[in-house]
DNA sequence: TTGTAAGCGTTATCAG
DNA sequence: CTGATAACGCTTACAA
């Protein structure tokens, strides 16, 4: 079934028919009413691949990410409701060999590339020397936007969080509380939002004089076992030299915070009595897990919207300008850390 | 550009360029050679749209999904997992009005049908009649699979949950450990899935004698905070009325059952020693929440995989047979409960 | 207001 | 082995 059956049917030509389905002008009541009823007695769809073809616009929205898993998906959920009030549909797609893979990257780029998507949401884990030289030639072939990490040089908008700030602020905090000997534990050192995170950490401790012991910092890759399995080895190995457990412990997210409690509480430390863990992202179990999480919220969704709007903008009007979109953060104390000096 | 480019550029026609892009015979080497190192030089990527067109075939599928949240996030993992390994891209659509709005799932369905995707997973909170006679007409247009309901007398495959074993199991876990007076805290009302766990509920009772009390059932909407608030409004009501509190709370979801442990531990009610806790879903947080949760593992990955590998061998077998999968389930035994008759 | 015909970028049939 | 040419289903000058 198509315009020509259509035209067919109701004794018009197929532009007509276009005209009618397309609410355009010059088409009399008359020729618009025939079609109509034919095109609702037979429940015709057009074909969007034709439309689309046509006019070298697919109204398709494509997502390059490393993973489909829940840290993503309130960001996804606001791309999409934005793509769906502008009229976009979304297409995704993700890594599986590796959340890094360059290789799979590009061959994600080029899948909607040869769908012929309308722009690109591009979530990079880690943006390197290839990645940097790959933007670059795709930035000329497609709209795109880029989230997290923000790239000097390239015409490419982002969209990005300021890692560095809210880490200074909580690290001043507990500082401020008296914490001294503070802890670390660190995500996937390829993530360059978790390596901004861990270099405030770092530069919060030397400007106050405090050296960093490298015996405080473990390492994770952002699961809730594997915060559990830092703070265990961390126990550990502190035990074996001698040495006293931090106050203190930063996880540069919370699934890794949340981890370390757990096997804080089975290890008799308690928390936040005996050690304050702050962290950071502000997922919704931060806020339920016992005790509630002290941590930087995030606001993914936010941070989506915006993605999308900026894409769509540039999609739209051509604008080559480049923008880059810094996203506020805010700081929540929960009962998962403590001021050491304040008693109650 | 596009072949005829492609073709002019390397003196062949456009047939010869069409049959090296798609590897097929009937090519001299000579000719292969010089087409290749044309679309090699010139970075050719063809257009799918077109393809599509002329293949009447789209390698896409589409998902229709009440919502784009944390608890579809694994399934939809699986789910594009299978698609690109099949060749398949993944396009998704969500309600946002209502998510169990029909009317939005119908735009969603014509969404993908104008996109002409190969297929659709659909994933329902409801089937209601005019669900059926919507999926009835659907079903000869687009292959379709189901997920989570079964819909009796419609040509559609679908993966579905057993919910009423694994809730009788969890039931009966509760009864034979001494527990009689069970609180429910139940989800939306109009999800099937929800409702089978609750008749469960109803019949696990009534099957050892004990009349339900509706002073211990809540509603909620699978939150954490609707199981916080729903803990919180049982606890007065049955103040009110002089009654006791229940010796076990059996929560539709994992959420709630944190929302009402968390609430339970703010009115001074210990888990489990006060209040056993049981519920179902299995998330990952279940296992790392403190009490670890007593749950149905539900393995939504398995049951997207099962969806995806249904569906491409409906498309690419056209094969007309329906096919019902049954996932198996898990009951995980946690500290969030325990037995009223044992000591320890 | 309407229709014809060329074009969007492919595939595939059918001669050569 | 190769190349015209007619589809695929739609849009849009251009003419009438």
């Amino acid at each position: 079934m198509n315009i020509y059956d259509i035209a067919k049917m109701s004794g018009v030509s197929i532009a007509t028919v276009s005209r009618v389905l397309n609410n355009k002008p010059g088409v009399s009541e008359n020729a618009r009413n025939k079609v109509m009823a034919v095109v609702e007695q037979t429940e015709f769809v057009p074909n969007q691949l034709a439309k689309s073809l046509a006019n070298s616009k697919s109204f398709v929205i494509g997502i390059v990410m490393p993973g489909i898993n829940d840290y993503y998906s309130n960001r996804v959920d606001a791309i999409h409701k934005v793509c769906k009030e502008e009229g976009y549909s979304l297409m995704i797609t993700s890594n599986y060999k590796d959340t890094n893979s360059i290789e799979e990257d590009l061959f994600n780029f080029n899948l909607l590339i040869e769908k012929r998507v309308d722009g690109i949401i591009y979530f990079p884990t880690h943006v390197s020397n290839p990645h940097y030289e790959l933007l670059k030639k795709l930035e000329k072939k497609i709209p795109m936007v880029i989230t997290d990490s923000d790239i000097e040089g390239i015409d490419i908008s982002c969209v990005v969080q300021d890692s560095e700030t809210p880490t200074k602020e909580l690290m001043a905090y507990l500082l401020d509380g008296g914490h001294e000997r503070i802890g670390y534990i660190n995500g996937l050192s390829y993530d360059q939002v978790n390596n901004k995170r861990y270099g405030a950490y770092v530069s919060s401790l030397k400007n106050r004089g405090i050296e960093v012991d490298e015996d405080l910092v473990e390492l994770g890759n952002f699961s809730f076992s594997s915060g559990y399995q830092a703070l265990i080895r961390m126990k550990d190995k502190l035990n074996e030299k001698g040495k006293d457990m931090p106050t203190a412990i930063f996880a540069a997210n919370d699934k890794m915070a949340i981890g370390a409690i757990k096997a804080s509480k089975e290890l008799g430390i308690r928390v936040p009595e005996d050690l304050s863990v702050v962290s950071y992202d502000g997922i919704e179990y931060s806020e339920f897990f016992i005790p509630k999480l002290t941590t930087v919220k995030v606001n993914q969704y936010k941070l989506g919207q915006l993605a999308a709007q900026t894409l769509i903008e540039k999609i739209e009007t051509k604008k080559t300008k480049r923008v880059k979109v810094v996203m506020d953060h805010k700081i929540v104390i929960g009962n998962s850390s403590r001021p050491l000096n304040q008693e109650g």
